[in-house]
DNA sequence: GTAAACAAGTTTGTATCGCAAACCATATTG
DNA sequence: CAATATGGTTTGCGATACAAACTTGTTTAC
Protein backbone atom coordinates (compact mmCIF):
# COMPACT_ATOMS: atom_id res chain seq x y z
CA UNK A 1 0.00 0.00 0.00
CA UNK A 2 1.11 3.67 -0.27
CA UNK A 3 3.72 4.98 2.08
CA UNK A 4 4.01 8.61 0.94
CA UNK A 5 7.04 9.19 3.61
CA UNK A 6 8.96 6.26 1.54
CA UNK A 7 11.44 7.25 -1.10
CA UNK A 8 10.88 5.67 -4.76
CA UNK A 9 13.74 5.00 -7.38
CA UNK A 10 13.05 7.58 -10.14
CA UNK A 11 11.15 5.75 -12.97
CA UNK A 12 13.20 4.48 -16.03
CA UNK A 13 14.62 6.64 -18.15
CA UNK A 14 12.96 5.31 -21.63
CA UNK A 15 15.76 3.49 -23.80
CA UNK A 16 15.86 4.67 -27.28
CA UNK A 17 16.16 1.51 -29.04
CA UNK A 18 12.06 0.59 -30.76
CA UNK A 19 11.73 -2.93 -29.36
CA UNK A 20 9.55 -3.43 -32.12
CA UNK A 21 12.26 -3.97 -34.39
CA UNK A 22 15.19 -5.36 -31.51
CA UNK A 23 13.48 -8.28 -31.65
CA UNK A 24 16.19 -10.22 -33.59
CA UNK A 25 13.08 -12.25 -35.75
CA UNK A 26 11.19 -9.53 -36.37
CA UNK A 27 14.60 -7.39 -37.17
CA UNK A 28 15.03 -10.59 -39.91
CA UNK A 29 11.52 -10.21 -41.20
CA UNK A 30 11.53 -6.67 -41.59
CA UNK A 31 15.56 -6.78 -43.44
CA UNK A 32 14.13 -9.22 -46.17
CA UNK A 33 11.28 -7.30 -46.83
CA UNK A 34 13.55 -4.49 -46.71
CA UNK A 35 15.40 -5.45 -49.99
CA UNK A 36 12.56 -7.43 -51.63
CA UNK A 37 9.99 -4.96 -51.05
CA UNK A 38 7.08 -7.62 -51.30
CA UNK A 39 7.01 -10.99 -50.38
CA UNK A 40 4.85 -14.06 -50.02
CA UNK A 41 4.15 -15.76 -46.55
CA UNK A 42 5.80 -18.77 -47.40
CA UNK A 43 9.11 -17.47 -49.15
CA UNK A 44 9.07 -15.22 -45.28
CA UNK A 45 8.70 -18.72 -43.93
CA UNK A 46 11.97 -20.30 -45.59
CA UNK A 47 14.30 -16.98 -45.62
CA UNK A 48 14.33 -16.32 -41.99
CA UNK A 49 13.87 -19.81 -40.87
CA UNK A 50 10.66 -18.71 -38.54
CA UNK A 51 8.13 -21.78 -37.94
CA UNK A 52 4.66 -20.57 -39.24
CA UNK A 53 3.38 -20.44 -35.54
CA UNK A 54 5.98 -17.63 -34.67
CA UNK A 55 5.84 -16.31 -38.47
CA UNK A 56 2.11 -15.26 -38.25
CA UNK A 57 2.04 -13.75 -34.67
CA UNK A 58 5.34 -11.61 -35.23
CA UNK A 59 3.93 -10.41 -38.87
CA UNK A 60 0.71 -9.41 -36.49
CA UNK A 61 2.40 -7.30 -34.20
CA UNK A 62 4.29 -5.70 -37.24
CA UNK A 63 1.17 -4.77 -38.67
CA UNK A 64 -0.29 -3.78 -35.26
CA UNK A 65 2.39 -1.20 -34.93
CA UNK A 66 2.01 0.26 -38.47
CA UNK A 67 4.86 -1.14 -39.64
CA UNK A 68 3.85 -3.62 -42.53
CA UNK A 69 1.11 -4.50 -44.48
CA UNK A 70 -0.87 -7.59 -45.38
CA UNK A 71 -2.83 -8.71 -47.99
CA UNK A 72 -5.02 -11.73 -47.97
CA UNK A 73 -6.15 -13.07 -51.22
CA UNK A 74 -6.47 -16.78 -52.62
CA UNK A 75 -4.62 -18.09 -55.61
CA UNK A 76 -5.28 -21.60 -56.85
CA UNK A 77 -8.36 -21.98 -54.36
CA UNK A 78 -5.51 -21.37 -52.07
CA UNK A 79 -5.17 -18.72 -49.34
CA UNK A 80 -1.90 -16.41 -50.11
CA UNK A 81 -0.41 -13.88 -48.24
CA UNK A 82 1.57 -11.08 -49.28
CA UNK A 83 3.51 -8.83 -47.00
CA UNK A 84 5.35 -5.44 -47.24
CA UNK A 85 6.76 -2.80 -45.26
CA UNK A 86 4.76 0.69 -44.91
CA UNK A 87 6.40 3.69 -45.55
CA UNK A 88 6.96 4.04 -41.54
CA UNK A 89 7.94 1.12 -41.32
CA UNK A 90 10.67 1.20 -43.63
CA UNK A 91 11.84 4.91 -41.95
CA UNK A 92 11.70 3.06 -38.77
CA UNK A 93 13.85 0.18 -39.63
CA UNK A 94 16.19 2.96 -41.16
CA UNK A 95 16.22 4.76 -37.61
CA UNK A 96 16.85 1.40 -36.12
CA UNK A 97 19.67 0.60 -37.90
CA UNK A 98 21.26 3.98 -37.74
CA UNK A 99 20.93 4.30 -34.00
CA UNK A 100 22.62 0.53 -33.55
CA UNK A 101 25.49 1.59 -35.67
CA UNK A 102 26.18 4.93 -33.72
CA UNK A 103 25.66 2.71 -30.48
CA UNK A 104 28.34 0.13 -31.87
CA UNK A 105 30.75 1.98 -33.20
CA UNK A 106 30.57 4.61 -29.83
CA UNK A 107 33.05 2.18 -28.20
CA UNK A 108 36.77 1.77 -29.35
CA UNK A 109 36.82 -1.71 -31.23
CA UNK B 1 -2.72 -34.78 -26.42
CA UNK B 2 -0.15 -36.22 -28.73
CA UNK B 3 -1.61 -36.69 -32.22
CA UNK B 4 0.93 -38.70 -34.15
CA UNK B 5 -0.45 -38.28 -37.60
CA UNK B 6 -0.05 -34.71 -37.48
CA UNK B 7 2.40 -32.58 -38.84
CA UNK B 8 4.87 -30.38 -37.00
CA UNK B 9 6.62 -27.16 -37.58
CA UNK B 10 10.21 -28.19 -37.32
CA UNK B 11 11.35 -26.39 -34.03
CA UNK B 12 13.05 -22.60 -34.27
CA UNK B 13 16.69 -22.83 -35.66
CA UNK B 14 18.33 -21.02 -32.93
CA UNK B 15 19.29 -17.27 -33.59
CA UNK B 16 22.84 -16.25 -33.17
CA UNK B 17 22.21 -13.19 -31.47
CA UNK B 18 23.08 -13.49 -27.48
CA UNK B 19 20.10 -12.31 -26.04
CA UNK B 20 21.81 -11.93 -22.53
CA UNK B 21 23.30 -8.73 -24.16
CA UNK B 22 20.92 -7.95 -26.85
CA UNK B 23 18.98 -6.57 -23.87
CA UNK B 24 19.69 -2.68 -23.94
CA UNK B 25 20.00 -2.51 -19.97
CA UNK B 26 22.34 -5.21 -20.09
CA UNK B 27 24.52 -4.14 -22.98
CA UNK B 28 24.42 -0.60 -21.42
CA UNK B 29 25.94 -2.03 -17.94
CA UNK B 30 27.84 -4.22 -19.95
CA UNK B 31 29.50 -1.53 -22.54
CA UNK B 32 30.26 1.02 -19.04
CA UNK B 33 32.33 -2.48 -17.69
CA UNK B 34 34.21 -2.68 -20.89
CA UNK B 35 35.55 0.50 -20.51
CA UNK B 36 36.03 0.99 -17.32
CA UNK B 37 36.95 -2.57 -15.99
CA UNK B 38 35.44 -2.03 -12.72
CA UNK B 39 32.62 -0.07 -10.59
CA UNK B 40 30.74 0.00 -8.07
CA UNK B 41 26.97 -0.14 -8.00
CA UNK B 42 26.54 3.39 -7.48
CA UNK B 43 28.42 4.65 -10.33
CA UNK B 44 26.65 2.01 -12.77
CA UNK B 45 23.80 3.10 -11.33
CA UNK B 46 23.97 6.89 -12.77
CA UNK B 47 25.98 6.02 -15.98
CA UNK B 48 23.22 3.80 -17.14
CA UNK B 49 20.57 5.59 -15.78
CA UNK B 50 18.93 2.58 -14.31
CA UNK B 51 16.90 2.38 -11.09
CA UNK B 52 18.46 0.27 -8.41
CA UNK B 53 15.85 -2.49 -8.61
CA UNK B 54 16.18 -2.68 -11.94
CA UNK B 55 20.33 -2.57 -11.81
CA UNK B 56 20.32 -4.90 -9.10
CA UNK B 57 18.38 -7.86 -11.52
CA UNK B 58 20.21 -7.28 -14.68
CA UNK B 59 23.19 -7.40 -12.72
CA UNK B 60 22.29 -10.94 -11.10
CA UNK B 61 21.56 -12.08 -14.53
CA UNK B 62 24.51 -11.18 -15.95
CA UNK B 63 26.53 -12.74 -12.72
CA UNK B 64 24.39 -16.29 -13.50
CA UNK B 65 25.26 -16.18 -17.16
CA UNK B 66 29.14 -15.98 -15.95
CA UNK B 67 29.87 -12.57 -17.61
CA UNK B 68 30.19 -10.80 -14.72
CA UNK B 69 31.59 -10.66 -10.91
CA UNK B 70 30.07 -8.83 -8.28
CA UNK B 71 32.86 -8.39 -4.98
CA UNK B 72 30.57 -7.45 -1.93
CA UNK B 73 32.43 -5.41 0.77
CA UNK B 74 31.72 -2.96 3.79
CA UNK B 75 33.21 0.68 3.22
CA UNK B 76 33.06 2.62 6.24
CA UNK B 77 30.08 0.52 7.70
CA UNK B 78 27.83 0.99 4.45
CA UNK B 79 27.51 -2.25 1.89
CA UNK B 80 29.54 -1.37 -1.05
CA UNK B 81 29.29 -3.98 -4.46
CA UNK B 82 32.10 -3.81 -6.92
CA UNK B 83 31.65 -5.01 -10.36
CA UNK B 84 34.01 -6.31 -13.59
CA UNK B 85 33.17 -8.11 -16.33
CA UNK B 86 34.85 -12.19 -16.40
CA UNK B 87 37.21 -12.86 -19.25
CA UNK B 88 34.22 -14.67 -20.53
CA UNK B 89 32.14 -11.46 -20.32
CA UNK B 90 34.41 -9.48 -21.80
CA UNK B 91 34.56 -12.03 -25.07
CA UNK B 92 30.51 -12.64 -25.28
CA UNK B 93 30.72 -8.80 -25.47
CA UNK B 94 33.54 -8.82 -28.41
CA UNK B 95 31.12 -11.44 -29.76
CA UNK B 96 28.35 -9.57 -30.00
CA UNK B 97 29.12 -6.56 -31.47
CA UNK B 98 31.37 -7.90 -34.27
CA UNK B 99 27.88 -10.49 -34.45
CA UNK B 100 25.59 -7.08 -34.66
CA UNK B 101 28.45 -4.89 -36.89
CA UNK B 102 28.12 -7.88 -39.18
CA UNK B 103 24.42 -8.08 -39.27
CA UNK B 104 23.28 -4.03 -39.69
CA UNK B 105 26.49 -3.75 -42.48
CA UNK B 106 25.33 -6.49 -44.64
CA UNK B 107 22.37 -4.42 -45.94
CA UNK B 108 22.80 -2.02 -48.43
CA UNK B 109 22.50 1.62 -46.53
C1' DG C 1 -17.50 -41.15 -51.46
C1' DT C 2 -15.10 -40.93 -47.57
C1' DA C 3 -10.98 -41.25 -44.87
C1' DA C 4 -6.34 -39.73 -44.65
C1' DA C 5 -2.86 -36.50 -45.70
C1' DC C 6 -1.53 -31.84 -47.15
C1' DA C 7 -1.43 -26.67 -47.31
C1' DA C 8 -1.36 -22.28 -45.37
C1' DG C 9 -1.86 -20.10 -41.68
C1' DT C 10 -3.95 -18.81 -36.72
C1' DT C 11 -4.70 -19.60 -31.84
C1' DT C 12 -3.52 -21.27 -27.38
C1' DG C 13 -0.49 -22.51 -23.50
C1' DT C 14 3.20 -21.45 -20.78
C1' DA C 15 7.63 -20.27 -19.03
C1' DT C 16 10.30 -16.26 -18.89
C1' DC C 17 11.23 -11.40 -18.94
C1' DG C 18 11.65 -6.53 -17.84
C1' DC C 19 10.07 -3.05 -15.16
C1' DA C 20 8.21 -0.53 -11.06
C1' DA C 21 6.97 -0.70 -6.52
C1' DA C 22 7.70 -2.54 -2.15
C1' DC C 23 10.77 -4.12 1.05
C1' DC C 24 15.05 -4.71 4.08
C1' DA C 25 19.23 -3.85 6.97
C1' DT C 26 22.07 -0.67 8.84
C1' DA C 27 23.48 4.07 9.93
C1' DT C 28 22.77 8.72 10.95
C1' DT C 29 20.35 12.86 12.33
C1' DG C 30 16.91 15.79 14.80
C1' DC D 1 13.60 7.28 19.84
C1' DA D 2 11.41 8.31 15.62
C1' DA D 3 12.30 9.76 11.05
C1' DT D 4 15.24 9.84 7.17
C1' DA D 5 19.11 8.30 4.34
C1' DT D 6 21.94 4.73 2.14
C1' DG D 7 22.72 0.82 -0.59
C1' DG D 8 20.82 -2.28 -2.24
C1' DT D 9 17.21 -6.99 -2.90
C1' DT D 10 12.64 -9.05 -3.52
C1' DT D 11 8.02 -9.20 -5.16
C1' DG D 12 4.07 -8.45 -8.34
C1' DC D 13 2.59 -8.43 -12.68
C1' DG D 14 1.59 -7.36 -17.44
C1' DA D 15 3.85 -8.37 -21.77
C1' DT D 16 6.69 -11.41 -24.65
C1' DA D 17 8.51 -15.27 -27.52
C1' DC D 18 8.28 -19.67 -28.63
C1' DA D 19 6.25 -24.42 -29.40
C1' DA D 20 2.36 -27.09 -29.75
C1' DA D 21 -2.26 -27.50 -31.03
C1' DC D 22 -5.88 -26.16 -33.85
C1' DT D 23 -8.53 -24.56 -38.19
C1' DT D 24 -10.21 -24.31 -42.78
C1' DG D 25 -10.17 -25.86 -46.91
C1' DT D 26 -8.10 -28.96 -50.71
C1' DT D 27 -6.17 -32.94 -52.76
C1' DT D 28 -5.07 -37.84 -52.88
C1' DA D 29 -5.85 -42.84 -51.76
C1' DC D 30 -8.81 -46.40 -51.56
Amino acid sequence: MADPGRRRDRPETSHPVDRMIHEPARYLIMATLYVVDSADFLFLERQTGLTKGNLSSHLSKLESAGYLRIKKEFVDKKPHTMLSLTKEGRKAFEAYRGEMKRMLNSLPG
